[in-house]
DNA sequence: TTGATATATGCTCATATTGGCATATGATAG
DNA sequence: CTATCATATGCCAATATGAGCATATATCAA
């Protein structure tokens, strides 16, 4: 058997840098191709090739203007990747765990008013 | 140009499912390779393999024990892929979940005592 | 219509893959 | 020393890649 298909989920569609870079891009809002073209250092086939792909995994969506294409993101399709990493940032995302206990404290103050203990 | 190596990064060597399982099944502990290759329906050279992988992007460390190979995770190397996709979950992070809904629910009680509606 | 612009697709080449199977290496028991 | 257990490595086949370049398909302009 051979490696599996970048089309085959969001892992191995995000495994390569480029489209990484263009999902990147797309963080700041809609884009044409060309757009995306002009930002990376790279031939227009080989973009809309890799915005293919993104597009088969459901990581972009695309709306058609006349001759132009605008993609844009669809960020909950990175959902699986980060469903799978988080139970391994446990011990290193300080941040996320303050947050975490933000939030615990929010709802011990909500579903015990008062009686708080931490 | 081909596809980049899986060992190129942790992007490449965690895009492969039988990585992800074996990461998985380390989170529990150390684990031998036997161990691994029990728990996964894989033959020994391959999990063997899938091994090297991992080491050799640092996912994982091995401590030798006489002619058992004892593996571990080494998660702070996954950190390159939870900071890319950190920025991308803002609408859907589970913590920013649980906050809304912590605020749903306080409005729910604030707006219509009791009634449960949706 | 003719030409230009925007994007997608097709083909080739070089490369790296994953699993299967055989085998090498290394440790340990009898 | 020999057999056995634990693990790693080598070679094969089938496959899909990603870049480059040419070309097809639309759309718009003159």
């Amino acid at each position: 058997m051979a490696r599996a298909a970048t089309t085959t989920d969001v892992f191995n569609a995000v495994a390569e840098p480029r489209r990484r870079e263009i999902l990147d891009l797309l963080l700041a809002g809609e884009r044409s191709v060309n757009d995306l073209v002009a930002a990376m250092a790279l031939a227009q086939p080989q973009v809309s090739k890799h915005l293919r792909v993104l597009r088969e995994v459901g990581l972009v969506q695309v709306r058609e203007d006349g001759r132009l294409r605008w993609y844009r993101l669809n960020d909950p399709a990175l959902r699986p990747i980060y469903d799978w990493v988080a139970p391994y940032t446990q011990g290193w995302n300080t941040r996320l765990d303050a947050l975490d206990k933000l939030l615990e404290t929010l709802t011990e103050e909500e579903h015990d008013n008062g009686r708080n203990s931490h």
